[in-house]
DNA sequence: TCACTTGTCTAGCGGTGCTAGGATCGGGTC
DNA sequence: GACCCGATCCTAGCACCGCTAGACAAGTGA
């Protein structure tokens, strides 16, 4: 059946240039402008054919959030694991996450700010998302300090980035002392 | 010219009116549903009326968040007020923060989350915003800690919270240990 | 070569935010 | 009290949105 695996490579490698694309209008027009019809345009197929893929323009979304937080989580990793000792672990996970943030604001939003249809924190939650939780346990649960359960230290840490990263992005925080927002944070949450 | 008078007054009641329908249908069924069709049903006037209040839905959601700034700081004076010593007053400022943002949550996406056309942080900052940043640092600032700028810490302790506030909220934190996240971060980030 | 499946497109539905232009209503003037 | 005129509001419509039904063409296996 080398016909019909031939398609089925074929139907893969559009699907991610569906995504591709879609992020990379994101990235540069915004979210807003990612249309179906704008979309459908850019790879070159009508519109249709996008919903044989996806089953809505919210799970094109959450396509490109999924490809988001694997993304992440690489560099996360590659960060963490390049720094030596655990506060450098963990300034290194700050910066990186701020940085991947501020570098990939539309995949940003699709990963937390938009509705992707994904489920997190829940039984059904998708591979990427648990490790992408993962890659910042990794670093944070160390510091955690005594009594202080990991995984929920991790949360807090987490929802301290993501409430830099959103506010700083939406204009409600000036730009220029994030890097001694972030120096307080690590200094003050980390039990080093 | 007490006909005029009398207009202005009417005018300035219907644009009460525009404000609280739409964040009475933003409660009920979501920012989504509050189209400019419905939300000119709802006031029982056609459409066009609110462009004559209105720049567009922006400035809507721009004025209900506006409205919810103010109403967060009042809460927020009102709980740390009534809270003895440093340490419970920054505990309660949490807890009201996040219970206003559990309780309001069409509000609170209007505040942070949706594009309300507000401009935070800038010379042309509206008073309500400026006002409820106050409200924060009054409180936060006691506890920044020694050579620590009081403004940035707020801000740090500010975003934890929100980080908090709409990652609970969007299911990406299960909301069972929230009293814990709060005991938490107050441990952590206030010097007291 | 032909029938058929599979895949794609055209066209269109009901909805959106927003606006131009005509109708209507009410206040000020004679 | 009648009339004019300006403010005010509504009807109708624009271009666009996400999404889908059904016609059509292309490629497949017999």
């Amino acid at each position: 059946m080398s016909v019909q695996e031939r398609k089925e490579r074929e139907r893969a490698a559009r699907e991610r240039l569906i995504v591709a694309t879609a992020r990379e209008l994101a990235e540069q027009q915004g979210w807003d402008a990612v249309t179906t019809r704008r979309l459908a345009e850019r790879i070159e197929y009508s519109q249709p054919v996008l919903y044989s893929h996806f089953r809505g323009k919210r799970e094109i979304i959450g396509a490109v959030a999924l490809e988001g937080v694997a993304e992440m989580a690489v560099a996360l990793r590659t960060a963490t694991s390049a720094a030596d000792g655990a506060r450098a672990r963990v300034t290194a996970l700050a910066r990186t996450y701020l940085e991947f943030a501020e570098r990939n604001p539309a995949v940003y939003d699709a990963m937390f700010q938009l509705d992707g249809g994904l489920a997190f924190a829940a039984e059904d939650t998708p591979e990427p998302l648990k490790d992408g939780f993962a890659a910042l346990l990794e670093s944070l649960g160390e510091v955690a300090g005594d009594g202080v359960n990991p995984g929920l230290f991790t949360e807090v840490f987490w929802a301290a980035l993501h409430g830099l990263a959103t506010l700083t992005r939406a204009g409600r925080l000036p730009p220029a002392e994030a890097e001694r927002r972030v120096e307080l944070l690590v200094d003050r949450l980390a039990m080093i």
